[in-house]
DNA sequence: AAGATATATCGACTTTTCCCGATATGCCAA
DNA sequence: TTGGCATATCGGGAAAAGTCGATATATCTT
């Protein structure tokens, strides 16, 4: 079942405070404005706000992107990571057909 | 934050099941026809049908309802579980504005 | 009052998650 | 090509969740 895995992302505080952040970026990572918000936002811009190390950033990201509510993008030596909108379309259809 | 609670409710392939045999009580638990419908599903038939031991779905059962998943009401030595649309319309919410 | 039945709680053990520091990898600039 | 960033991965210790069997509690029947 993968209904799960994306549960399971979800519940942590950290993770979803990311999530939420993502939704308005230019607002929440003002500094990210010198690379742009085309791709996406930084890692460094992420952990910086979510005040953990860089290592457990970089892990939730992954869990995040794994669970389909992310999507990421590599330019040269930073990785961008925004919100994947078919994930939350496929949570909210999860929700009202298969829960 | 409460919205974690909620999510690691829902973290679990047994929970979920029962959530959604919730759904259509007549249709999943016909053993529980003697009992009626309108108060829920009493805890024994649903841990017939999930596999669990008893304690388990009790255990599972008291997750969901501290949730908001689920509300139970006690008739004489059962305790009846049903689904909490309440529940699940404020875990709409807090994805639609708060994820 | 005693036994039977349904559910809840407790104690324990195993597996998973949380989060870190250290190290590896990939890319860029000089 | 050497060093410096940005990110990813690895290894680990502490805390939480998964699940069980045993026991407690509440209620019903007789």
């Amino acid at each position: 079942m993968d209904q799960v895995e994306i549960f399971k992302a979800l519940s942590n505080k950290s993770r979803l405070q990311i999530l939420n952040w993502l939704k308005e970026p230019e607002t929440n990572f003002p500094d990210q404005a010198v690379h742009g918000y085309a791709n996406g936002v930084c890692v460094g811009q992420i952990q910086m706000k979510a005040g953990l190390t860089q290592s457990t950033v970089s892990e939730y990201l992954s869990t995040l992107q794994r669970a389909g509510l992310v999507k990421s993008n590599r330019v040269g030596q930073w990785t961008y990571y925004q919100r994947n909108e078919e994930g939350f379309a496929l949570l909210n259809q999860i929700i009202q057909s298969e829960i």
